[in-house]
DNA sequence: TTAAAATGAGAACAAATAGAGAACAAAAAA
DNA sequence: TTTTTTGTTCTCTATTTGTTCTCATTTTAA
């Protein structure tokens, strides 16, 4: 975290550079700071870019430049998508799509489509590596392959996370944790929500 | 459940973060609360930061963060982290620390302190529900807690995300699959790097 | 009212950060 | 080239900040 120091010197050369155009050398910060040396400046600096406040060229005169309060590239790295709670609820994503909190996921999870997030409740896909309490983003989807993992609406009222297996006449969703059962079920009784796209957790 | 000081301190914490930028550290908090000593000011902070309503760095100075507040920063809910590559490499983290990949993560993924990502290489934390292909997000620490997951470096040389367990005068890094062991080794020898804090996965 | 929990004071200690000074290296200027 | 500016690194010291005790006091809950 940054300190006080840090963060006085931080706003010094943010100032100084749009005044001058050039950052500050080190013995303009350390007067600024009302130093007699310049070894706590150059600690100083260090920190700052450690924490990505600021870059610089090593060795090289006036070289700091200070991070924009907003990179350019991290907003446009990200997507907010709606989160629609837990996947347990016994309720179809549309009857409860009307929720306006959302969540931030890196571009690179997402693509094309319009996607959502769940969170996991339980542990029928621990073996698929999705635990209880993940976050699931979800690409909605009307139908899937054979083989993907998808969020599966069961005779309009169950929601589930499950892996899809298709049959002649039937759809199986298998879990993946061998203390539940495959549940078969006539192909007009599932109805296909979307497919597993990414998976987000916090320890 | 929180008690009134608790909660007065939390509001004055919030308040001096949006308008310094930074914590306060425990000597002001001390002040604000009218006493004669810190003693009870660390008891405070630390059941706040039990019942997450903040979070901090052991020993660093100004590490609070007030919890559900915009770190001062950071972007809106994003923040760049550095992505060093596989943890299979055979080289500590520092060694490929210069690398300037930067990965957009969820701001709600991370806290204080220093973050960077890895992909994980194996299967050998399977039944963590990590699996071969994700990306863990990792908060640099050189202390864990028994049962953290870390990022342990061994003889200086070898790098494992393993499942951490303290003996008496020696550190095993516990896998979570069967098929793996679990190595013992002095404490000498291990190095801890960092510790689990998120994980994504992009299917 | 009594017991438990929370709070306050004080002190000693540990750790991180900051400051001074100096010697040196690298880059830029003369 | 030489000179000057700027940046780097080191040691030592000082200051700030955080941690951990014990014991007393107050508040809260049963």
């Amino acid at each position: 975290m940054i300190t006080k120091k840090q963060l006085q010197l931080f706003d010094f050369i943010k100032e100084y550079v749009s005044e001058n155009g050039v950052a500050p050398t080190f013995s303009e910060m350390q007067d600024y700071l009302g130093l007699k040396s310049k070894s706590n400046v150059h600690r100083l600096v260090n920190a700052l870019e450690q924490q990505h406040m600021l870059h610089r060229t090593p060795k090289m005169a006036r070289s700091i430049a200070p991070e924009g309060l907003t990179p350019p590239d991290a907003a446009n790295d990200v997507v907010q998508i709606p989160l629609y709670g837990k996947i347990a609820a016994g309720l179809p994503i549309e009857a409860v799509a009307n929720e306006t909190e959302t969540i931030s996921v890196p571009a690179s999870m997402t693509g094309n489509g319009q996607y959502y997030a769940l969170l996991v409740e339980g542990d029928s896909m621990i073996n698929a590596g999705i635990l209880n309490g993940d976050t699931v983003i979800i690409k909605r989807a009307n139908q899937a392959n054979d083989g993907d993992i998808v969020v599966a609406l069961i005779d309009g009222y169950d929601v589930t996370l499950k892996r899809l297996r298709k049959k002649a006449t039937s759809i199986a969703l298998e879990p993946a944790n061998p203390a539940y059962e495959t549940r078969i079920f006539t192909t007009d009784r599932v109805e296909i929500q979307g497919i597993l796209a990414g998976l987000m957790r916090s320890y």
